[in-house]
DNA sequence: ACAATCGGGACTCCCCGTTCTT
DNA sequence: AAGAACGGGGAGTCCCGATTGT
């Protein structure tokens, strides 16, 4: 779920993957062409992702000044705040989101909501878990343990439940702001997060694909117990 | 569910609830007796909530500043920060919280776990609505409208959730960290919380309880749409 | 050299072992006979700077409050400065110190000032070095690395210069104010102070005597190169 | 010796003596070129000093707060806190030094160290007094008197201390971190400061100059009596 | 007497708006 | 015109002294 977060939406710096929807000249969505000067500030973007969680790290989150990441990153200060607008923001933000809402998107209409996002989530998750287990681990990690990154998580988690929401009513054909959409959308959020963070504060001692799969199995039954 | 949160959890306040625990002579539980020491710190944490209110109002809040708080609380700012660790704390605290958890406790073990909750919530919140309805109104849309205080109700409902775990472990017989009461408590949580600030943003429109009962019927019938 | 200093002259706390000469009725030098207030008074004291010492070990000098200490040794936060005037001083204290002025005034008279100086220090170190030394080792790191404490200690010292200046000054006769005196004791433990910080920082790779002793014989070539 | 300070090393300010080393055009090393930045930086670090200055005189140190000084010098408390470090470094920091790191380096090599260092000293020395005596002494004063001031001036002294060891290897061609030379500097570093503080609080009765000889002899005649 | 509490000031850091520089 | 530097201001932490209460 953590993965789900729509990208960085910081108002001057716009990622690849989110290629500003709706804006005019719209780079190639790949990500892949993009113009010279977008190049170099993605890489900055990475850089100041980089050296903010190898101090993060070594330093802790409160230990670690924002100062500090803008000199190792080789940029002013001002700058870190101009491609990220909070502190908060340079460790939540993931350029390769998005993918789970395609995924849920491509899921064939005839499926039950609950399968949907099951076979959305297995299916996104296991292409990350290849490429980036111990970093998407230490990055899990230190958002259960800081308290403002674990209630900006959460915020994301609001974010993501409204994307479901319209994922659900485009498959169903529901109005927008339907309250069944509404209670189904985050009753899964709402589940999955807490499962999740569950798993990473329980050292992660069991399967998490298997444990997510327990989950929403419960919610087909009805919160039966 | 906003009124679900255990109380002020600082340091060094002790909340009406949470009477002083462990030291001699407890003082009455309404706060009635207790040493005068107790009763001044009782007042000084109302006086600065109420200056805080007072002021948010009138200004907002990112535009009250906790100096001006303290000053209209009569006490110095590290005071401010003595009986609240944040800014947000100070809106977010409420001390008449702790009934849901009762009333839940309260219904027949024979009940359903969802139609227990329903119950639960419907007494409290009822109990709530004739004290203080204008007040609490205020204070949803605060919340619902102010980004940070927004993220930290999470994380109260992060607890309630919790509580409404324990309590359904009672229930049920089931062990603590039983994944089931898990997601069941989390769901519940999560799609309260979501349908709750819905209501504020959309402008009450509707009758809150109908739409409590609506939401919780959906949770029952499996999240099917 | 750090082991010269008087002990904790704060107001209200005097140590056993520097019984307040000139009062009245004092009780026996030797701490043992002290009066059962007196007692239990040193036992706070001492519960204090452990605690003091246990918490900054694990956490760091920045990292640990007065609060901390206070709670661990179960005292409340003003009781710690009623015991010590600054955080500064608990860590600074030592209470078997002032051997040094014994040891020096032992000395006969008829022994040049530094060579005085060298066996008083050779003397009371070694005594030292078999008690504490690991102890010894991780408060002079811990000086040697805190700036504050640091600049403390160059406090500390300033008062052994005193010391030895009127311990050379009855030895020689020579009138309280001399010049030379000054001279001379300041120059030692500037000297002295200098070698051992050094020393501590260098991680302590030769014997510290020894390199006590070359510094003295340097002292009396008369500073020549 | 007081004045041997190498200027103030806060991050973000650079003093006169230290232009910004490493930019493209070197402003000229008396401040008078410059970029209009750096020359405005100049002015608001010396407007501090200057509130600090006359408001610590009228007031005294402690009641003096750095809001106050902030307010006189025209900018916020946290530009204070940009330019020094802390409340001390107002007071301590000079950016007149240095010059005898100058003076030293220009004796002759063949005269023995103590000598060298004589002349170096009463060289500056007697170039100060005609400039600012009566602000320097203030200065003094203020620094023998205020406990905090005074700790922090043996934290510059261990600077010159280190000085006055690079400047000797350099004349001697002994090797840097060689123990004699460590003892020369700092027992004529701690030998002249505790005879220029002594020297402040006699209230200045004996001539400086040949109070500081003096001291040099003794030294010179290896601290016999 | 002794502890809880408050006041206040030093200090740090985040974040944002403006100004200067390139 | 983009980006860095700079300043302002507010949140928050901690130390310590003075007052108040038990």
């Amino acid at each position: 779920m953590t993965t789900m977060s729509s990208s960085g939406t910081h108002h001057t710096a716009s990622s690849t993957l989110d290629p500003a929807p709706g804006r005019g000249r719209a780079p190639a969505a790949t990500g892949a062409g993009a113009s010279l000067r977008e190049r170099k500030k993605l890489r900055t973007r990475q850089a100041i992702r980089e050296s903010a969680y190898r101090l993060i790290t070594e330093q802790g989150y409160h230990n670690t000044t924002v100062e500090q990441i803008a000199e190792d990153a080789e940029v002013s200060p001002s700058t870190v705040f101009r491609y990220f607008a909070t502190k908060e923001e340079i460790v939540l933000t993931a350029e390769h989101d998005a993918l789970m809402e395609q995924a849920l998107l491509e899921r064939p209409a005839s499926e039950p909501p609950l399968v949907a996002v099951r076979e959305a989530i297995t299916g996104s998750m296991r292409g990350k878990y290849q490429d980036i287990p111990a970093e998407l681990m230490q990055r899990l990690q230190l958002i259960t343990q800081v308290p403002e990154l674990r209630a900006q998580m959460h915020a994301i988690m609001d974010r993501n439940a409204e994307m479901l929401r319209r994922a659900l009513a485009e498959r169903t054909g529901r109005p927008e702001d339907d309250l069944e959409l509404k209670v189904v959308a985050s009753a899964v959020c709402g589940a999955l997060t807490h499962v999740i963070f569950d798993w990473v504060e329980r050292d992660q001692q069991e399967d998490l694909m298997e444990t997510i799969e327990r989950a929403l199995s419960v919610l087909e039954r009805g919160l039966t117990l």
